[in-house]
DNA sequence: ATGTTACGCTAATCGGAGCA
DNA sequence: TGCTCCGATTAGCGTAACAT
């Protein structure tokens, strides 16, 4: 644009040039604000250059909702609402200053804040629906993942009883070997056991019963915490179940109305009257 | 009458999500 | 993994409505 000015300017001269009298404006939208179809113009500009200047300071605003260069869909999944609200909040600033620049009344700023805040109203429907969505996708992964958690959790069970029940059968062998080799001792000729033997016997059985016990306590707890974990699952089920009630009836949602407007005896009185619904 | 603003329609592009 | 659909965005063109 700067080129072709300066290029026509030295073709035509610089006084039909001001005769010609050109002026510019820059067309924005903000689909998630203002819906897809609306779009909020600046006034004409009749310097090139501030143009240029508040293209490049929008552009750089939407910039930050940019990733790698293009804004991606789907905002919300890059975007917290904060963001978003902070982001339109200052596209909001630039455009008032835009519309109405710095030294102006704040009636008439107040009067672009307005407008501009008619149409986020005139929007909402759209951005309740798109969170809606997104709320019912995060949902549904939530529940994905858990469910992949419950097996992982179910297999470390299995294999937490296997290792306990190998554990007491080790100690009860050994109890039992204790018991035989006792009897058999008791047939030969019987040997004055020695103070220190007696003690070490007792002292193993005793180690043993206490580790029986410490498993068995685990054990208990770890039923309890299945337990509370089994009683989380049901509640995130019932989430999980009104999720897919909300899923499909958008679906059914948008098919029937896809099916209606492209049905065979589709009438123009139809399309207009939809189009007031 | 002319200038300005708001808005609609259309086409195209791009990345992500979902699905077979 | 490739295909399709969706949503955000840009851009061009046209025009109704409003302002001066």
């Amino acid at each position: 644009m700067r080129r072709a000015l300066v290029e026509t300017e030295s073709e035509v001269g610089v006084e039909a040039m001001e005769d010609l009298g050109l002026k510019f404006f820059l067309t924005l939208s903000k689909s998630y604000w203002i819906g897809r179809l609306s779009r909020v113009q600046t006034p004409l500009i009749a310097c090139l250059e501030t143009a240029l200047a508040y293209r490049r300071q929008f552009a750089e605003l939407q910039q930050a909702l940019s990733h790698g260069g293009v804004v991606s869909c789907r905002l919300l999944n890059r975007h917290s609402i904060a963001d978003l609200e902070d982001n339109w909040h200052r596209f909001s600033a630039l455009y008032i200053e835009a519309c109405c620049g710095d030294a102006s009344s704040l009636k008439s700023r107040q009067a672009v804040a307005k407008r501009l805040a008619a149409l986020v109203e005139a929007n909402s429907a759209h951005r309740e629906k798109q969170l809606r969505a997104w709320n019912c996708r995060h949902m549904l992964q939530e529940e994905r993942l858990q469910r992949q958690a419950a097996r992982t959790e179910r297999h470390a069970l299995l294999r937490d009883a296997r290792t306990e029940r190998h554990a007491l059968l080790r100690d009860r062998r050994a109890m039992g070997r204790e018991d035989r080799d006792e009897a058999r001792r008791r047939k030969l000729p019987r040997r004055r056991k020695l103070p220190s033997e007696l003690v070490q016997r007792v002292v193993r059985r005793w180690e043993r019963l206490q580790s029986q016990r410490r498993r068995h306590e685990a054990a208990v707890l770890q039923q309890e915490l299945a337990k509370q974990r089994a009683a989380a699952r049901v509640e995130l089920a019932t989430q999980r179940a009104a999720a897919r009630v909300e899923l499909r009836r958008c679906r059914t949602e948008r098919e029937e109305r896809w099916r209606w407007m492209n049905r065979r005896d589709l009438t123009m009185a139809d399309l207009l009257g939809q189009r007031a619904v």
